[in-house]
DNA sequence: TCTGGGGTCCTAGGACCC
DNA sequence: TCTGGGGTCCTAGGACCC
């Protein structure tokens, strides 16, 4: 048995809470650069689409008294791990899924006591200590538990926040009830595919044939009708797995059209690159870098390219990292044009102390790299981040997002702590 | 003027092997 | 007229998730 718990509007929610003042006003939150809507309080969402440009619907804002913010990223992380720190103390095994959702393994759990009473005491502990509020779902497998849970936020006034879809008939009435793009796995393609077969509801797709499934889509599709016939076929992962690659990438505040700027970025998101790989502790081999002008400026000539290099020795050092994705950007960058994004992807991993040495590597390998990182990394953790830089990074970074609504960091920093009057 | 930033998994097809 | 059969590995692209 499976619980899916996931924060109401979490990024809007972490506003809020600091904020008693908006209470029962529509609040959005705005990706980077303020460029899209990718958080709703239940007062927004009537009226405001997800996913759209802010610049499209500033004058909608305006007329219904929305509250816009910048995402203040450091202040959800610190609040997710609050609510994350919670609900591991009250379940024996849990998985994070998202930084606002966590699957609850509740084998045991069931022999003891009453599911649903245990998803109230979730979310009532978690509100007390956060004062976020969670939908709990819990059904059987890790699909039906997300459907619950989906029942759970939709029909909150009737459930209280928490729906047991264990019995089968609850579930069958369920899926009757609900659409086919409601399903955890299902994109809006697969809806599209599913529907022009005549498969609309979530029923009709429990009850498809799986050689059906298998034909005309895939193993992916095949394993979600199964989970939704509650058959397991999603382990809970209690441990994340190794990375397999990492990527740094950011929209312009400004469009970049200068050499100088654009490789300040790349030197940037580098840096950052290898600051990630270095927490997996791992090496990575494959480093590429990638420009791009933005795909809605029509009135200009689109351009987006990328470059990669394979190192012989795999590396975990900054220095090799910038170098490569500096080199990847001398060969696609082109003048003339309004950049409105760049980034360094890393890949090909190997895990520390089994990196081969490459017999035939003219670039030896860098003496005391290790303890130079370990120096770097040390520094900037316990001085915060950009305490040490590396001088192609730039110093004024002109190209920086833009955040104007930005809150403060209320849980993070003295500075930001919120003053009551 | 202005449209996010990460990730994962699977499949098909090409190159290559004997 | 007619040119096999069985594999592996890698990559690009497409789908999905938050």
């Amino acid at each position: 048995m499976f619980a899916l718990c996931d924060v109401n509007s979490f990024y809007a929610s972490c506003e809020t809470v600091f904020r008693p003042d908006l209470k029962g006003r529509p609040v959005v939150v705005l990706s980077n650069n303020d460029g899209c809507v990718i958080a709703r309080s239940a007062e927004a969402k009537p009226f405001v689409k997800m996913g759209e440009p802010y610049f499209k619907q500033k004058d909608l804002f305006r007329r219904h008294g929305v509250v816009c913010f910048s995402s203040n990223y450091e202040l959800y992380a610190d609040m997710s791990n609050r609510v994350m720190t919670t609900l591991e103390e009250m379940s024996p095994r849990c998985e994070i899924y998202s930084i606002d959702e966590l699957f609850c393994d509740l084998t045991g759990v069931r022999n003891c006591r009453d599911l649903t009473e245990f998803g109230r005491e979730i979310r009532a502990t978690v509100l007390q200590r956060t004062h976020l509020t969670v939908g709990v779902g819990i059904a059987q497998t890790k699909t039906l538990a997300k459907l619950a849970n989906h029942a759970a936020k939709r029909w909150q006034r009737q459930t209280g926040g928490v729906v047991d879809l264990s019995n089968v008939d609850r579930q069958r009435k369920l899926m009757a009830a609900l659409s086919v793009e409601e399903v955890w796995g299902v994109g809006r393609r697969i809806t599209k595919n599913l529907e022009s077969l005549g498969i609309k509801t979530v029923l009709q797709l429990a009850d498809t044939d799986i050689r059906f499934i298998r034909k005309h889509f895939n193993v992916v599709l095949e394993r979600t009708v199964r989970e939704l016939r509650g058959e397991q076929c999603l382990e809970l992962e209690e441990f994340a797995p190794v990375k397999q690659d990492i990527i740094c990438s950011r929209s312009f505040g400004d469009r970049i059209t200068a050499y100088e700027d654009m490789r300040q970025a790349i030197c940037s998101h580098a840096t950052r690159a290898a600051e990630k790989l270095r927490n997996e502790h791992q090496y990575c081999r494959f480093i590429s870098a990638f420009v791009k002008t933005s795909p809605f400026a029509h009135n200009e000539p689109y351009y987006g390219n990328s470059a990669s290099v394979k190192l012989l020795t795999p590396t975990q050092d900054s220095r090799d990292i910038i170098l490569a994705a500096t080199r990847c950007l001398d060969t696609i960058w082109k003048n003339g044009c309004r950049y409105q994004k760049a980034g360094v992807m890393l890949g090909d991993f190997y895990s520390q102390g089994v990196a081969q040495l490459n017999l035939f590597d003219e670039n030896a390998p860098r003496k005391n790299s290790q303890k130079l990182m370990d120096v770097l990394d040390r520094l900037n953790t316990e001085d915060g981040r950009g305490t040490l830089y590396f001088a192609g990074q730039g110093i004024q970074q002109k190209w920086q997002m833009k955040r104007e609504m930005l809150s403060p960091r209320y849980t993070t920093r003295y500075a930001d702590l919120l003053t009551v009057k």
